[in-house]
DNA sequence: TTGTTAGAATACTATATAGTTATATAAACT
DNA sequence: AGTTTATATAACTATATAGTATTCTAACAA
């Protein structure tokens, strides 16, 4: 019987959450989002997205590796080029999730500043 | 008239990314997400949620200062303690897609690894 | 007032990583 | 074979940030 069974505090053992804050990590550069982006529309290859998102050609490699073991992309040798795709449209529920949400709150931000300004046009 | 009307490959200011890796980055590290994950079944303070995560005092102040600052948690003085709770529980939508995403990925690799294993008991 | 406690803020260290430059690999063509 | 072109890798720099030790502030109690 495991010793804190008198008021389980559930200590969380933290790895359980390793691989969930790794997958949110990989989303969260400006740069990757900007070539997961580009991709929406379908393949490219490297030298494309980079003329697309004006990312440097090591740098964009590296990009692309991350998102490719983090099988968020498929990557796929066409000769001397390499396509990438995207591999799973999830990372789309999840920006559009939190796009919408980010919306949202602008937007009531904006109703509250125009109903509280003092000089606002007093509602009429 | 814009001068890339010719062939316009949206080049995607990316200033319009940076908060929604911003918002990413508040749930890509393993500490923010377990304070979230105690949080879910109801408002702490400050030394609950130091005690349940093992997190050191001051920097468990920082994370709560970014999450609160992120508008996923909001804050309640109570007296001398700080009570923290919820405020957008949109991100347990986020974490499950990913949880939920990261366990089928799992289970499928379990399964090739079964059907093509040398030494599988061959699906007798 | 003084003391105590909870939480926040500051200063610092150590690590991780985005970007860059230079080099390596590998396919297609001469 | 050698040459060119596309991508990957290695090495390095610079920045960001997680964690920690310390100090500060504010609420309550004696």
């Amino acid at each position: 019987m495991p010793k804190n069974s008198s008021r389980d505090k559930t200590p969380k053992p933290p790895e359980y959450l390793a691989p969930v804050a790794d997958y949110f990590k990989v989303l969260s550069e400006i740069s990757r989002l900007q070539i997961l982006s580009c991709l929406r529309e379908g393949a490219m290859n490297v030298s494309e997205i980079g003329e697309a998102t004006g990312l440097g050609q090591a740098n964009l490699s590296k990009h692309l590796k991350m998102l490719t073991e983090a099988e968020i992309l498929s990557r796929k040798p066409q000769g001397v080029a390499v396509y990438y795709e995207i591999q799973d449209p999830m990372i789309f529920e999840l920006c559009e999730l939190v796009c919408d949400r980010l919306y949202q709150r602008m937007q009531q931000k904006a109703e509250k500043f125009k109903r509280l300004s003092a000089f606002s046009p007093s509602a009429k």
